[in-house]
DNA sequence: GGCGTGGATGTTTGCGTTCACAATTTCGCC
DNA sequence: GGCGAAATTGTGAACGCAAACATCCACGCC
């Protein structure tokens, strides 16, 4: 606890009450908008709180009520696009709804001590729910130490959690992408995959694999990358120099760019010589070298859903494991068009 | 306010002094490290403590002390990479001190109304101290809503406003860039300039001029863009078709993406034809097509270097208007070289 | 042996608010 | 004109904790 000097204590509501001419629990009542408070004395408590500055102690509220309108939302990695935007979104969301948002930023969910940190805080600030922003395993470890009775939303959560859940259909997404470069006359789409402990990553793979299937296409070999420009770029590398390559679905946008570096610095043109499809539709994907087909995320959508859950849970008082589904949308742009040599009766060449 | 349905409190104090054996406050002087407790009651108190499991209600705590030890931040477009970036930053300082956040975000800082609800928010909830991430002019109006007695230290805020403040140089960083540009052998540099109202974009605009000044060369007109690539791609489409330009610095790397994107459609080669520096290092500028020069900020430092700020105002209660700046670095990278036909008449080319 | 010292613990009070209840006033209506 | 109901206001208690003060005890020293 770090050492605070001794604080300063600003007007309280038995100041306002002298000064009106009334007393504290009808400034209370002026405050909570009771119904039955005259006109006048309203207006004559107002003028007081003006007069004072006076500021309602929220501590003393929540003490006294029990409960607050304060959220908790754990995440990490918020400097990446999707959690940023998460946060964001629900952070938006949040304040319709006449809530604060109070964020606790995990370094890594592995890093048992600092979230569990982070959740007793949460919970000892009389958080009135929670938000996992919880797109990898170890989260559940974290969700798990909150106590009973408040309520959990996860974000990009499992099912198998039991816990009320909003993600992006990643799963539809990855088939979204895979079709729509089959349909371009690709024979198979090889796939640049995120980091394995993401859900998102795995359901990519999953919805990838599914089109594959539908298809009857056979799935090549899966690269494995981190969110990162500088993994895809590794990965490209290694992919500029496989003929067979001619389409890939990228984990994300800023992966997809490696790639098209990789590609380019091995003299194989997109979507000339290979088509690509990326993940998340960030802002400036459309002016990538070319213009990045991508899946799109609503993460505004998410935002409200996750809120949408957790006020149910805090009206029922049930801790209901319902979820909700977004669904991903297709932005096709200039980095996908039909192989080259179409495969369809000719082998392979070198 | 939102009605939420009656509390169910957990086990208090008094509850786990029972159990253990003894009075509330031999609890409240384990729990709070205080000296004299004897190595069996603390042992016992920690039992009862993990039996009942107990949690300590921080309401009640900051009601009673007066002190609280969350800092609120208040920021906007938490979406864009800088501010995201900077309140990871800052919270991850904030672990590192024992203290938590709460993130108030506001949908852009000229809503009056919903600056004022959030900084009343923080307020009420007894923050100890406040950030601002106040890169724009606005945001004074919304700092000065905050009660006197309350530490604030803003982020990329003016020195006018008499308030802590740390920021990155960005005058240094336009100076940098612009003089790289200069130093390759451009005759000049046209700039693109991010949004008028946000002080970043002034400095880097002063720093730019300040460059060419001192190398006596004439300032070109200069293009406004916002933030974004597509911004930065409209402005692009206009230096495209100007001969004469043959060096840019852009606001930031999203609108110098966009400007690459502009000028590969006029083909217009970057660096043969154009030269090209952004500003941020954004994770993924190495990446872009070709890898892009730019000025780094260091965000993590900024976030340190507030928080130490607040700290400091909270340990000797002094508002000090004490300032920290933190210096941007240029990363080389492929954008640019020397011009085409050298200005200059020694000329050199690799 | 009396007294001081300081460690270990208990008791009381108050932080600023809301809630349950009581008290007062107002008003309608027969 | 009086009675009841509703509107309006006040009073006393919590809420859970920490600070201040009080208490008890063991020990050492002249």
């Amino acid at each position: 606890m770090t050492a605070l000097p001794p604080p300063q204590r600003g007007p309280v509501m038995s100041d306002v009450a002298a000064r009106a001419g009334v007393s504290h629990q009808t400034v209370s009542r002026v405050l909570n908008g009771h119904p039955h408070v005259s006109a006048t004395t309203r207006t004559r408590v107002l003028a007081a709180i003006a007069e004072l500055g006076y500021r309602r102690n929220l501590s003393a509220r929540v003490l006294a009520t029990g409960r607050s309108n304060v959220i908790g939302v754990v995440a990490q990695n918020t400097a990446l696009y999707g959690p940023s935007s998460m946060v964001q979104a629900i952070g938006e969301a949040a304040l319709g709804a006449d809530l604060s948002l109070t964020v606790g930023h995990v370094a890594g969910y592995d890093a048992t001590a600092a979230s569990r940190r982070i959740v007793e805080r949460l919970v000892q600030q009389g958080a009135a729910g929670l938000v996992f922003i919880a797109p990898v395993d170890a989260a559940e470890e974290a969700m798990r130490l909150v106590p009973g009775g408040v309520p959990i939303v996860t974000v990009d959560g499992l099912p198998e959690w039991q816990c009320a859940n909003v993600s992006v259909d990643q799963y539809t997404g990855g088939l979204l992408a895979t079709r729509h470069l089959l349909e371009a006359g690709h024979r198979t789409v090889w796939h640049v995959a995120g980091p394995e402990p993401w859900h998102g990553s795995r359901a990519r793979e999953e919805g990838w694999r599914a089109a594959l299937a539908e298809a009857g296409a056979v799935a090549p070999p899966m690269a494995r990358a981190g969110w990162s420009a500088a993994s895809g770029y590794q990965c490209g590398r290694m992919l500029a120099r496989i003929p067979d390559c001619t389409a890939i679905f990228a984990a994300n946008d800023h992966v997809a760019l490696g790639i098209m570096r990789a590609m380019a610095e091995q003299g194989r043109r997109i979507p000339e010589d290979v088509s690509l499809v990326g993940f998340d539709d960030v802002p400036e994907a459309g002016y990538f070298h070319p213009g990045l087909t991508t899946v799109r995320q609503e993460f505004a959508e998410v935002g409200r859903q996750a809120l949408r859950l957790l006020l149910d849970q805090l009206a029922t008082g049930v801790n209901a494991a319902e979820s909700a589904l977004v669904e991903p949308v297709l932005i096709p742009r200039a980095t996908v068009a039909p192989p080259a040599r179409p495969v369809a009766d000719k082998e392979k060449h070198e």
